[in-house]
DNA sequence: TTAAAAAACTTGTCTAGTTTAGTTTCTTAG
DNA sequence: CTAAGAAACTAAACTAGACAAGTTTTTTAA
């Protein structure tokens, strides 16, 4: 294990388990020093992650101050946020599979310009507490993973990825726009047509560059909800 | 000015003047090294700050490839998207002042539980192309800013905030969420009741974690877009 | 007792190296 | 000509220092 991420771990489970409270101040880069036995450059690059997600603000010549983290836990500009949310906030969730399908154009409107592949098409259905939520489609590469089988669709798609392929993904473009539910969202959903629609369209991609999905994320507006944290770069 | 902040500054004017081109490698630490006669760890600052705003991909053994950083410009995880996104785009956009009023306490669902302040409350009215696009509500602490001129929320207060009185504006945090339209949505946006609301509550802090202003921006869901760019740490 | 100066902290930036792990290119043996 | 191996490159992680620029605490002088 990386020894930077091995402090950054340790110090945001003190963090997000109020052993550190808000308002006070992390131990400073020389006790971290001491305490994890390396040097100062790797406790720092520790700090910087905390830093650059929302959870330590750190002042020059005074220390780093714990910042509220309670706030900052459901974004969608992290890849696959649904899952996170769903475990930390200890929810009744269930996933159904609409249906599966190989060898699937993706649709232009997903692609913003990009070249077309062929991809399998997992359409599911994400529902908490008994509460139908989301509507995905999920466009895999076939190139990149052969045939996803529907246990892995039930479960969690990057889990399967990650964890049972050994693929590793690094990063997601997501554009979000809200629109009128279609035909299938009044039907999927279970709402009626004047409940509006947030869009997530998604391209996540490997960490040698190369495409593993595109996706359609179609979440009813009204129990939409999602919290960034923005930090300004000169 | 800071030496890899220069450099990163130098590198993304390169990238989005498309001098260098989207699949391309970045010239190699080594090569950067010799160019601005610096240290390894300052260009890698540089190199992070690229990789962390989804600019460039790094390919451990191969180099930093160039993407497509057009995709990557109108994301709200960025303090004050608005006016990068109307400046970056050319568009043709006002701002209108509806009201100013002083001594105003911070609604309560703005707070999110955090202890109350008296602020200046400016409520503006943002049109591009002739278009009526959002609403802003700005409560702007009066602890910290004694009275915002009236040319100041005509032009940009986050301008007048760091440029006139020197303030250093460091994170927000926002919370999104899409709502029917009220009364004042229907009068100032032109639009009618079916057009839904993406409303925007942020919490703006400086470097020294005071807050200097809370934000409620309402924008017509129709008109609205957002891109976001989300990397996956382990 | 008070106020100024000094010392001891803090984080921020930077240097100059090493080792590790991965990719690409060139060379060499068959 | 081909395939295997070596060499030359790439980024990633880490070390051990330096000095700068702030804040807080302690000491000193009036």
């Amino acid at each position: 294990m990386k020894k930077y991420l091995q402090i950054y771990h340790d110090l945001l489970t003190n963090i997000q388990t109020k052993k550190f409270k808000e308002g006070d101040l992390l131990p400073s880069d020389t006790k971290l020093v001491m305490k994890y036995d390396v040097s100062r450059e790797t406790v720092r690059r520790a700090i910087k992650l905390l830093f650059d997600e929302g959870y330590i603000q750190t002042i020059r010549g005074k220390g780093s101050i714990i910042l509220n983290s309670d706030r900052i836990m459901f974004p969608f500009s992290r890849i696959e946020s649904y899952k996170e949310l769903v475990t930390t906030s200890h929810l009744h969730s269930e996933n159904k599979v609409i249906s599966m399908q190989e060898h699937v154009d993706v649709p232009q409107n997903l692609l913003f310009g990009a070249p077309s592949m062929t991809t399998q098409l997992v359409v599911r259905k994400r529902i908490v507490n008994d509460i139908p939520m989301v509507i995905d489609y999920d466009y895999i590469n076939e190139a990149v993973v052969a045939n996803v089988p529907k246990q892995a669709a039930l479960n969690s798609l990057f889990y399967y990825f990650e964890h049972d392929l050994g693929l590793k993904i690094n990063y997601a473009i997501k554009h979000i726009t809200v629109e009128p539910a279609d035909y299938d969202d009044l039907h999927y959903l279970e709402i009626d047509r004047h409940v509006p629609i947030v869009v997530v369209r998604s391209e996540t991609r490997l960490s040698d560059n190369r495409i593993i999905s595109y996706t359609e994320s179609r979440h009813r507006a009204d129990k939409f909800s999602s919290v960034e944290f923005a930090r300004r770069h000169e």
